[in-house]
DNA sequence: CGCGATTGCCCAAACGTTTGGGCCAAACGT
DNA sequence: ACGTTTGGCCCAAACGTTTGGGCAATCGCG
């Protein structure tokens, strides 16, 4: 037992056994429809062919890499998977690329710009065909120096330096969390702002504040702190918050993993989410609308991101211009942040 | 501007411009420590070495593959990133790979068989040395296929039918989680024990199940029912739990996303967690102490089970035997279990 | 000084594909 | 009957490495 590993099946093997030649096979098996019309009669197409898969035959992307010089592989760095929003950004990336017959080749950065130039250097000695990355600082020099190199890539989740990118519209995002908070009657706000380097952040808190500012409300410096994006950042950044002056009515946090944190934060501090102060997330990842309080957010096309990211590479990698994107986002009212769904949230059921 | 991509330097180039051998070139560059001795003197060493990178010398890894029948790449099989326990192990597999010299190739199989076996056939055609599983079904006849055919792999997260695994003593967790309840005095408690194909859940609810068993307090089986292990999923399985009789006074939720699920099913029916009744989860997600009634939940430990299994691979690929490990989980008791922390949590801050 | 060992390097084949070109026979046109 | 096309296939070179072997010069030693 334990079958020992026989040797892969070649081209050259069906040759032989058919006595044909390597390259006829090679031919018939792989030419695209238009150009290998002549390049056997149609009985031996199809001997070939039933011997091939009857022998199980499969490419060896290494011989083929190596003679076509084109491997089919993509490159997709992100900060870390164990964010759910990357995950499920990569999600689509690898579902598009599996439709276009690619493999994706994932990589964490950890938004650390060291390991981003390292693993970006190994991800190209894989000899990949081109990047996606999803953890763009908006200080863009290295993304430069990479477009300098001719490498094609495309950007998803954050933009940076007008390379072409597939994003949220995380300005209107910002805004359409303002229009809810003004409605609601809400003048001292504060926010949480994520990574400084991140354009997510950076767009969401520019047209949260935007807004604020036409209301005649402007957001004072210290109502807005930076942060991880994750539930620790989230209690960090709150904390900070808290630690300054009198405490805001309402708080946004750039995305829903930080607004968990801020929910612990505010637990600790005796508030009451949703009662004592509001709280606002962005993404509506799966969480938001399971938590005890249900999480007002952002809906952002995070699949479809990854998805449209993968298909603008494909775009480049066949010589196109890509075009960057600017995808939709919904807000979405919870009782976090709106006291009449609070009401009959703590009134009993819901529906 | 626009730098048209020059042609990867070769060993070809440096041997021609230092007037040596390919092959010279070669070994002075990538033999191992013992063999390379006399490959060249030193001064030649020297004088490649520099030139190689100076000229920013890297291997084609598909020339290198091709020739050597290894592809230093391994393939890791998950049922989906987006879940930050699986997310956070691959994290750990990739680092330890990364230190190997291994890159990894992961892929989403969404716990379907068919994806399975697609997505593994697959990754073999990109000729990895290797695979790790973090999907295993507990029926394992997938496995043993793949294991006839002599793929060296090894499972991780979930163990079946005998394989090598690196696992979280998922059993113990169980047992814990019981011993906790029933020293708070519950009798009648509930499982909501994710995918009955996952030897995660599984192994916890028998843990729990024989631990209760052994008080004299069998578990009924109504009380015990299945779910996916994510937020939807807790919800859904405690929506099935409450709607049959009388609710129980503490419910054990296989996975901390489940649990949130549950909380808000929870929740919707007008239960207060940790009040009313008791929720406890599994794996200590960093969300599970941030939420507003601070979930009790077993950690396991994620990252380490990646490196561990990883580490096993690495062996196997040497020739060796693996050995399958088994974690050790740590009982996390938080507010939503514990009245007296529930009691601190209501009375203002906890610290 | 003669002889075996060592040093420093080169040679060539192989890994499995792809692809431009060539060759022969049959079919076709006039 | 004789050139021309076309169909069906083969040839061979390349892609960039690795690796077992070989060969000449030098060295050590008695």
């Amino acid at each position: 037992m334990g079958a020992k590993k026989a040797r892969p099946v070649t081209l050259q093997m069906i040759a032989d056994q058919l006595g044909l030649h390597v390259s006829t096979v090679s031919r018939v098996l792989h030419a695209k429809p238009g150009e290998g019309l002549r390049a056997a009669s149609s009985p031996t197409v199809e001997r070939v062919r039933r011997l091939a898969d009857e022998l199980g035959y499969q490419r060896n992307p290494h011989a083929m890499s190596l003679r076509t010089q084109r491997s089919n592989l993509i490159g997709v760095l992100v900060p870390r998977l164990s964010d759910m929003v990357l995950a499920t950004i990569y999600e689509g990336v690898e579902e598009a690329a599996a439709e276009h017959g690619l493999s994706t080749f994932v990589t964490n950065t950890r938004d650390v710009p060291e390991v981003q130039r390292a693993r970006t250097e190994m991800v190209l000695g894989r000899r990949v065909d081109g990047l996606i990355f999803g953890d763009a600082h908006s200080d863009s020099v290295f993304l430069d120096e990479v477009a300098a190199r001719g490498v094609p890539f495309v950007l998803v989740n954050r933009r940076a330096g007008g390379h072409p990118a597939v994003v949220c519209d995380d300005y209107l995002g910002g805004r359409l969390v303002a229009d809810h908070l003004l409605e609601q009657g809400h003048e001292d706000v504060a926010v949480v702002a994520g990574e400084p380097y991140a354009s997510t952040g950076i767009d969401r808190t520019g047209g949260f504040a935007d807004r604020f500012r036409e209301a005649g409300l402007p957001i004072p410096a210290h109502r807005i702190v930076h942060s991880r994006f994750d539930a620790q950042g989230g209690r960090a950044g709150t904390e900070r918050l808290l630690a300054t002056g009198p405490r805001p009515s309402a708080v946004f946090v750039v995305n829903d993993f930080g607004a968990i944190g801020t929910i612990g934060a505010l637990r600790d501090h005796g508030l009451r989410v949703g009662a004592d102060i509001a709280v606002v997330g962005f993404n509506d990842t799966p969480l938001a609308a399971e938590l005890p309080v249900p999480l007002t957010t952002v809906r952002s096309p995070m699949r479809e991101m990854g998805r449209r990211g993968l298909r603008q590479l494909v775009r480049v990698l066949a010589g196109e211009q890509a075009e960057s994107e600017l995808l939709r986002p919904e807000l979405i009212v919870r009782a976090s942040s709106d006291p009449a769904l609070y009401e009959r949230l703590k009134a009993g059921t819901v529906g």
